[in-house]
DNA sequence: CCTTAAAAATGAAACGTTTAATTAAAACAA
DNA sequence: TTGTTTTAATTAAACGTTTCATTTTTAAGG
């Protein structure tokens, strides 16, 4: 009572061993439910840890087992309205596990990437989550033998979650086709990803197959539209777009209505990600779904196996897509 | 050559000092620029580290030294549109200093937050950015000596970092009073946390001065209206409106657009927060700036001084708001 | 050249855990 | 009873740092 709870600071495994009256050693077991120790002595030990309100120390633990039970997110831009959602879930998937979350954001720039990884690494983390910002496995040489899962992205070395872009790409054009469309404009977002690129060119082909592509452009991932861009959305030559990101798509629709074009009335949109912004415009923004939340919790899953079982052969998980109809696909204006 | 990167391992202290030959005592004095080294030994050691490509262990410089160079950042909902800006500077500021940021949604519930600070204590973090759900002192018996920093709400133990919401909220009111609006309701958000509800507060102050103040109602933070607040809304009583948040004032335009009404030739909307869907908005919501990306990076400061001065006299910060004019105003109709 | 002070370098303890190796105690078989 | 096995508990080393107390070296002063 006096000698137990006082010097202030936190109860360390020694205080608990003493109070119960075990060797420091048998505290441990007992607390981690490992070795021998006898069930009497093992309550006690638990009863007495409670009552000081002993918490280990987890700098401690994680120097003597070289495990932190921490893990690192490595995301390209948080205000980039995809990745909150996918954060978010990361970061509960992996309390669930008792393990808490580095978040980071690396601005666009491989330096800072590498430069985040660098740190988590020196931290100690037991494992990366990683959506890299272009194609390039910027991180090869950083990461050793560390368990890194990579998302959206190819790479030889680690474990992927991935979107079947290709079918959303197909999804939104058969969608466009389906309501009438014979003239389509296609509008992709950044081209030095693959898995953005594919987005736009399974839809391109298979409006080409239909005979119905007008034209086929890109834009950098904003809501400005590049002054060619904005010229081909208005100019009459496509009755819908089909957009590989919703941000862009969002762009689209304010340019049209900036040159008094009305959506859907005189032309439609389809976008790519279902970013929350999407439903709250008006009308609604038709677009590809991505389960950005299952991906994120399947993610540290995938991870924390990976963490278990290092040498489990490579895993490669591939998500699905929906569309999503609201309120921007409608039959082509009469002529 | 042979017996210095062997092993596989990382190379520790010791390694850097016996490549060096130079004690372990010494190698830490010269790496962390303290204690007396020789000039000559210190660039040795310097060079020697380099060369072996040594990262200090921060495990174990934790544990030894009980600071983790890493912070915890509580947010209610990383979803919320008005907090990935808030994060990614506060994680931006505390890599300058070389921190790390441990990032935990607390998804509205005390319990939640009680348990994301327990865990982050229990690491060890050197310091808390709290964005409280509620103004209620949550933590107040975890955090014991810990510095913490309070965002956007009063609390008597801790440094605060806050907003002038009444001038925001005043701002509002007096901009629609100049178009000539003199019918104007006000939709506050949440009313149970203080800061909101100074928000509206102080717009309702200014309109009843003016006898302007058609009506003062609540909706919860969502972009869905309460059956009450849309037929307000929309009844014709009122020719502006005054919102205590942009997510509340984006479906007021919602519902307004859907009943058939225009904005902003039919009634004005001014928001609150400045969360970039107003931006997207067509027409794009005028709105009250606060100024997050600010406020994330002085957070960090902030607690980063305490950290190193927990003795010096408590801080409070109170950052200015601006108005922002985008579409969303313009004189009454004519009756 | 000797003494003393200052500077540079070192040895070893400590931080709070885990865990291998060891000993002590209890249970069992003969 | 006695030896043998199983179970329970303990001792002590180790993880990679920092840092105090000490020793060794160098420089300064006479």
């Amino acid at each position: 009572m006096t000698k137990d709870e006082n010097s202030g600071k936190r109860p360390t495994l020694k205080d608990v061993a003493l109070a119960a009256g075990v060797s420091v050693a048998t505290a441990s077991y007992a607390l981690n439910d490992v070795g021998s120790v006898g069930g009497d002595t093992r309550r006690h030990v638990l009863e007495v840890a409670a009552r000081l309100g002993y918490r280990p120390n987890l700098s401690a633990k994680a120097m003597r087992t070289g495990k932190t039970s921490a893990i690192g997110l490595i995301l390209p831009d948080l205000t980039n309205p995809f990745f909150p959602a996918l954060a978010q879930n990361v970061v509960h998937a992996a309390r669930e596990s008792a393990y808490s979350v580095f978040v980071t954001d690396t601005q666009g720039s491989p330096e800072a990437e590498r430069a985040a990884a660098q740190a988590l690494i020196q931290r100690g983390v037991d494992g990366l989550i990683w959506f890299p910002i272009n194609d390039e496995d910027t991180l090869a040489e950083l990461t050793g033998g560390l368990p890194v899962l990579v998302l959206d992205r190819d790479n030889p070395r680690h474990d992927l979650i991935q979107i079947d872009v290709d079918s959303g790409g197909r999804m939104a054009a058969e969608r466009l086709i389906r309501a009438g469309h014979r003239r389509i404009g296609v509008i992709s977002g950044p081209t030095d990803v693959r898995s953005s690129r594919q987005r736009s060119e399974s839809s391109a082909e298979v409006l080409r197959r239909h005979d119905a592509l007008a034209w086929h452009l890109h834009n950098a991932y904003s809501f400005d539209l590049e002054p060619a861009v904005a010229a081909a959305v208005a100019d009459g030559s496509a009755t819908a777009l089909c957009v590989g990101a919703d941000l862009i798509a969002l762009g689209a629709i304010n340019t049209l209505r900036q040159r008094g074009l009305r959506v859907p009335e005189d032309i439609s949109i389809i976008g790519f990600d279902n970013i929350p912004y999407g439903a709250l415009a008006f009308p609604g923004l038709s677009t590809i779904n991505i389960p950005v939340e299952e991906m994120g919790i399947e993610a540290v899953n995938t991870l924390l196996r990976r963490i278990a079982k290092p040498t489990e052969s490579r895993r490669r998980l591939v998500f699905d897509v929906t569309y999503v109809e609201r309120g921007t696909v409608a039959p082509p204006p009469a002529p």
